[in-house]
DNA sequence: TAAACCATGTAATCAGTTACATGATTGC
DNA sequence: GCAATCATGTAACTGATTACATGGTTTA
């Protein structure tokens, strides 16, 4: 039932004009960080599957100033079965496993103070999220770049923002009923 | 640098009244289900370690109108051990890994239609689970059982229901955006 | 007697991270 | 010569799910 979804996320990236496996560690680390990560030891064996299943052909590239690298191409076939995955829907939606909430969960056994501390740590992170968020938005909707998917990206970080702040508001909100 | 969690949600567990890996089971999926998940194949080889560190003690129990099970209890070591973990600062605060928004960021390569299914879909399960937090926290603290965690696992779900409300209002302002 | 639930466990598999290994190129 | 960055890959390990295996008890 469940999909993996690392190879479609990988042949989604290559409608982009990232090409070759570190240009796409780069591309999610900067652009997908929020919702989704991929580490190399993922990224250059799913690569090499998808040449095999005939999803992606693969051209060595020699650049002058930097070293040799692969760039890989999406095959007809490669854009069907991701235009596939696309549509397909939904059906299992994500759970986030949030282990602030879980020692949250167990406070009871922990001082009221020592929980208003992980509350306003976290708190804190979620704040530098925030500000992230806003700066990645900035670049894109600047339009120095001109993509075709901005749209589309700014509505992943509008999720994103909307979501930590009602999470930064809850923290707010819990620390208080702590205080009282 | 990364701990893992479990060995210590489940002796978190036993510190409510949940004594055999069944039980544990049964609350998990009841209650932390919205942040937290087990399996059996977790649960039961991780209790048998829990006994090896000498974090808990087993006795069997045999029941007149069930089949017998094992009861685990917390040794002091046991206790020590789960307030340390609790009181320990938090480093690394979740990253959700959402496969809507892995989607909804490779739109542009599908029609605004379909997209809009998917966010429909999306609200429309968000909305169950919605649903089910408000059950959940009806039944805390309607106050029958007389929890003594009772405030903390309120605080779990209404975090819940804010992070929750914000993705259905994201699907919502997203899915007219698209309809402009 | 069959279905539903209570109860415990293991083995195979899958997904993902981390550490390791290698080497080119550039700029200080 | 060294650090930083670009570039590709693998092997070992960890975490977690799933399928399998077993069997007791209750109720319809």
């Amino acid at each position: 039932m469940k999909t993996n979804h690392t190879k479609f996320v990988i042949m989604g990236i290559l409608t982009t004009n990232c090409r070759s496996g570190y240009q796409i560690k780069q591309f999610i680390d900067q652009s997908l960080n929020h919702f989704w990560k991929l580490s190399y030891g993922q990224i250059y064996p799913t690569l090499k599957q998808i040449v095999e299943e005939g999803l992606a052909t693969v051209q060595y590239a020699s650049q002058e100033d930097k070293p040799d690298k692969k760039e890989y191409f999406l095959t007809e076939k490669g854009k069907e079965a991701f235009y596939a995955w696309l549509e397909k829907p939904l059906e299992e939606i994500p759970v986030e496993k949030n282990n602030v909430l879980l020692k949250i969960f167990f406070s009871r056994h922990q001082s009221k103070a020592k929980t208003i501390e992980h509350l306003s740590y976290y708190k804190e992170k979620l704040q530098e999220r925030y500000v992230t968020y806003e700066s990645i938005e900035w670049m894109i909707s600047s339009g120095l770049s001109e993509l075709p998917d901005a749209q589309y990206w700014l509505f992943t970080l509008d999720y994103g923002k909307r979501v930590t702040k009602a999470a930064m508001e809850w923290c707010e909100a819990t620390a208080n009923k702590l205080k009282e």
